[in-house]
Formats: structure tokens, sequence, C-alpha cells
DNA sequence: AGTTAGCACTCGATCGCCTCGAGTGCCAAC
DNA sequence: GTTGGCACTCGAGGCGATCGAGTGCTAACT
């Protein structure tokens, strides 16, 4: 039979899936995942019609119970053991059901607190992470500064002993990258200097991903007048460019976390997804998908597209200075966390975390 | 009745912990604890009788084996479960039983290749933990290269915005560290170059303990004639060197492989173990005290005196270059591990990494 | 004296069986 | 539309039997 639970005083709703939903049969589905959130367990009828608080019997709720299972909101594991919330179900629980809380003073004041305000980006940014994970007890994931978004500021190049260079790369945000170069014949301290001089002002001001594009363009047309020691210069600032990626781009902290939920603790996956979470590679393909959108994201299971994760969720946002993305934060834990709680934590914690990096 | 296994045609040994042994009970310790190691379950006396290749009844393997348990070097988890090595027992078989076959041709092969040559010290730390952990399959650590032990090479200052200074150390092996620091009043860039000049000048070529002792000196003498320029150069250096101190000084690599011991796959037993790995702190000091001793130095089970790694052992060497003891490296696995393949293993990668560090 | 076969015994693992209880679905009555 | 009642399902947990690997002991063998 299928839903029918449309009744005369009762207003009911489209479903995203197409079918109906009556305004009841959410507020079972909210009590519902509330109930599992908090202690884990298949809800069954007698405990949910008491959870809702609306004076109705277990028989009642078994109907609209049966409802929401026909709808693909809930499943049971098997036939005698109450209903859990599929992905669907929590899905539309953090679209349309959530209460969102105002964020608690307390947890305001310690995310506040947990960001040193002058410090450097790298700091802060791992700051970030285990704020994150000790705040929700998940795991906390930042995607650094882009470097692609960061904005050239000077570069020098210190001699080292031989034909080895320090080039060092500094960024308008102060962040620093260097790498040790080798050159084919000697350079004088002060050919180094002129060509530090000369790259500096052509390229100051203008993003990472301009000046790599300059450098390549540049680089092609050799017959464009240049002297050799720009030519080297370049070739050395190219390098430096292009060697300073990836890597350490994503942060991840308290991993462990996830061991307490009895949903993950297995020992197979558990062992898949630490392993994805020290390559790291694929942890940040995925943030990276989440860099376009707006506002606090959420992937329920399977919606991250990524095998590994299909019992858990991520709840990410974008964390701006200006209105230019910088890059992506936040958690990785099972399906059923407190998304309630967790989502403002996220959201706040990217809001700090860019006001921390405006000012250097 | 205690141990009499002393009988005419067989020598007997005297044991450690006081009491004798006899070369065949000897015999028998080892083929059980290699049975042990390869299959990981209890060894019964059937089993070991076929195993020992002495052509002797199982019953007669009964008896010696109870000698073995009277000793302490076995024990059986429960009546009827054949037995399983103690610590001693493992301690026995690593300090006497062990048969150190020369290593794999293939694998120091695979083992040389894993080092890029002309690498930077990070990465070939980072190569060393890594084939450590990929050869052996349990978790391979490596403390780096102790800063007190570098040599200071030269240091820069490059001016940024403001008053922010950016310092630059280079030690004689081509790490670079830095550091942005804030001084009370701009410095021309002249200025800093004196500064620079003048600090490469004093301290190139002394260890970087040196230099912080001599800092140290200096900054307390005030009354001694400087100007006010190399003050604030001395200061800037303190922080630098201050600064660049531990935090990375341990790396680990595969973790996850220890999942796949039966022995350790418990839950609560990984969270532990995960957590001393991401925190490191517990670790450092773990192979700081390894730092003394010469060579090969094993430990099992709660010898290592850090509860986490009751169920673990250990197994580390020190990697040095010309005398000088540069850090520790080693792996963590069960104490089930195959210590006659991983001892060769973590001393030839001591080795290889040295020779790699030694030529930058 | 050491070695061995034989034998009783122990004990975990596994299976089947049962009971218990939580929960369901359906139906008839309110 | 709601509810109580009822039969049914199914996992969890307890009990007992069986099986088999392994032990310890003893008595006989070399």
């Amino acid at each position: 039979m299928p839903a029918k639970n449309a009744q005369s005083g009762d207003t009911t709703m489209p479903l995203p899936g197409g079918g109906q939903i009556s305004e009841r049969a959410l507020h079972f589905l909210k009590a519902l995942i509330e109930r599992h959130i908090r202690d884990g367990q298949p809800v069954g009828s007698r405990t949910l019609a008491r959870d809702a608080g609306l004076d109705l019997s277990p028989a009642t709720v078994r109907n609209v119970m049966s409802d929401l299972e026909e709808l693909g909101l809930v499943a049971s594991p098997h036939t005698s053991a109450g209903r859990v919330p599929t992905a669907s179900g929590y899905r539309l629980f953090v679209d349309s059901l959530l209460t969102v809380s105002p964020m608690d003073e307390d947890l305001l004041a310690q995310l506040r607190t947990g960001f040193e305000p002058g410090a450097e980006s790298k700091s802060l940014v791992e700051s970030a992470s285990k704020l994150l994970s000790g705040v929700t007890q998940l795991a906390g994931v930042v995607m650094v500064p882009r470097h692609e978004r960061e904005v050239f500021q000077q570069i020098e190049f210190l001699p080292l002993s031989g034909t080895r260079v320090l080039a060092i790369l500094v960024t308008a945000d102060g962040e620093v990258h260097n790498r040790i170069l080798h050159t084919e014949e000697h350079c004088t301290p002060a050919q180094l200097q002129q060509a530090s001089n000369y790259l500096t002002e052509v390229f100051s001001g203008l993003d990472m991903g301009e000046v790599r594009r300059r450098l390549l363009d540049d680089l092609k047309q050799t017959h464009r007048s240049m002297d050799e020691l720009m030519m080297r210069a370049m070739n050395m600032a190219q390098r430096l460019v292009e060697g300073a990626e990836h890597q350490d781009d994503v942060l991840i902290a308290g991993q462990t976390n996830l061991m307490d939920f009895e949903e993950l603790a297995n020992v197979e996956r558990l062992k898949a997804l630490f392993q994805a979470f020290t390559e790291k590679r694929q942890i940040l393909d995925l943030l990276d998908r989440c860099i376009a959108a707006d506002g606090v994201q959420i992937f329920i299971g399977q919606e991250s597209g990524f095998e590994l994760l299909d019992d858990c969720s991520l709840v990410t946002t974008t964390y701006r200075v200006e209105d230019q993305i910088l890059g992506v934060l936040g958690v990785i834990g099972p399906r059923r966390m407190d998304y309630q709680r967790v989502i403002p934590v996220v959201d706040v914690t990217a809001r700090l975390l860019a006001a921390a990096l405006r000012q250097p």
C-alpha cells in the first residue's frame, strides 16, 4: 500500500524524490533521528512514541514508521529491530528539519581563544584542525590556503656552497617557501641580487597562478632579448614555484576519535581509512571539490563519492578573506553525527580562521 | 621437579637468569619461536616434533617443552593449547639463537635505490621511514638528525613589510630553518646585511649547541662594547635558534601495518597506540633513550618501559656520520616479528641513511 | 636413563537448541 | 484515524553436547 498519510487536519508536503509526506511524519522522522544520533541504537515504536511527545500509541507510530520506510527515509536492520535513518533520511533531516540552535557561549569562547592572534598561517591552520576535532570529537580536516591564490611578494636567492642556491619565496600573507636549487654555473652574490630584484619587481603583487603562467610564457619566448642571467633566474623561479605545491596541503587532526564509534570500529575499515588519512591525496581531492560551493556543505554516506567514507558524513565549508576563497575546512565523522552541534562549529571555525589569517 | 635435562651426550649451557639448559632444549626453543613467528599460533608438541627435524616423538617433545615452561621461556595460554614464547624466550632467542642470514640481494638493492642521492636531509629521513615500513611491513620510525649536532653555516635577514624580518638559518648539511620575527624598530636592508655578515662570520662552522651557548653569553654581557644594531641582531638570531626546535623531530610511517596483526587488532589498544603516534612526544622520548647505545638494540614487550608497547617489540639502531651520532631509527611491530629479517634491514637502512646524509 | 606409546583429562571452539525480549505487521474494535 | 491485541520474527544469550588439539602422567621399551 502506498503512503497515504494525507489527512484532513494535517498539512502535507512534497518530497524531493516525488511523493508526499505529512507534517506529522516529518516530526516523527526528526524525533527518530535525534534519538538515534544520541544513542546509536535502532529506534522502536514504543521509544519513539514516548520521545515524540505527541501522546500517540506505539501502534500508530508503527503505521507512520511504515510510511517512512516506504519512502526510503528509514530502514530496519532486521525484522524485529526498530528503525535506523537511511542516507536519504539524514539528507531530509539536515535540509529541512534541523533546528539550528544558536551557539553555546562557552564553546564560542573556546574556539576564539584557540586562535593565537599574531601567529603564522601554518600554525593557525593547525589550530583550526585541532579545534575542530577537539570540540566535535570527530576528525578535523583543513585544506591549507591554496598556493594559487596567494600573492607573490618577493623572491630572494641566497648563495650556498658550490653551485647551490637557496631560493626563498615570500607571499603577501607572510608565508615562506624555500628550496635548494642547483645551477649549472657559479653565480656571484651580485648577480643573484640583481636577479631577485628583477623578479620581485616584475611579479610583485601578482597571484601565484599568474606568476606561473607568465614564467612559462617568458621562458618559451627565448627569442626575446633577455640576458643569460635573467634566463637562469627565471628558470630558478620556475622551479621554485612548481615545487612549492601539494604535499602538506591538508591537515587532519583527531583521526583517532573515529575509533570510538561502533559503526566504524572494524579493523579493516579503519585501516583503509587511516591509510587514506596518511596519504592525504584522496582527502585533498575530496576537499578540492567542495571549494566551489558556498556556505556549509554536508555529504552523507556515498554522497561524497568516496567509497571509504560510505559510512561517514562530511561537513565542510570554505573560509575566505574578502570574498576570496582561501580553502576548505570541516569534519569527518560517522553518519550519525550531531549535525545540530557540528554545523555551527564548522561555520564559526571557518570565520575565525579567516579572521585570524586576515591580520598577519 | 626442577629442570634436569643435563645428560651425558648433550652439553648444557648456563642461563642468564641462573639455571641450566640443554643444547637440545635450545634447539626446540628456536624451532618453536620460528614456527610461532611464521603462523602466530601456539605450537603443540606434535607440530614441533615435526618441525625440529630431530625425529623424536611428541611425547619427548612434551617433556622438553615442560622444562622450557619451567624456565619461563614459553607459556601456554590455557591447558590444551600448545606453547607460546614469553618475553624472556624471545630475549634468549634474539641474544643467542638467532641465525643472522646475510641480506637478500634484491632487498639490498631496493633499499639502496630508495635513497635519492642528492636529496635534502628532510626527504632522506622520510625515505628512510617509508623504506623501513615498506620492507618490513611494520611501522618505521626515524628520529631526525638532532639540531644540536648540526653546524651553523650562515644566517640571513630579509626585510618584509613593516617591522617584520624573515630570518633564515642555513646549516652545513643544507637544512634551512626560517622564522618571521618582529623587531621593535624598522631596519634598513643595509643594516640587516651588516648584521647577517657579522653573525655569519662569528658563528660559521660552530655547531648549534655552541652557537646557542655563545649567544646567551654574549647577550648577558651587555656591558661589552657592542653597538645597538648588533645587539638586535643577536636577539634575532637567538630567537631563531631557540625556535627551530622539536616539533617534527620524529617521523613515523606505515602505522597502519600494525592493524594487520591479530594480537594487536583491538580497537582500544590501537586507538591508544595511534594517539601516541600522532602526538609523537612519547615516541621521541623512547628513541632518545636509545641514542646512547651502540649497534642494533632490541626491546621486547615491557622492556621498552612504555606501557603502550607491552605487546610490541622495538628494533632500533643509531645512524652516524664519522662517529657522530645523528639520530636513531628502527621499527615497531608485534613481539612475534621476524627478527631475523628485520634486524639486518634496520642495520642497513641506518648505514644507507648515514651515507646519503654525508654527501649533500 | 632416556624415549616412547597409551591413556585419561582439560579446555576452547563450534553447533544445536532453547528461551527471552524487543519489535513488527495486521486485524478488529473503538 | 487510532488503538489494543495477537501472532510472528529474529537477534542475543545461556546451556549442553560434541569434537579435537594438546597436555601430563605412567608404564613399558631400548
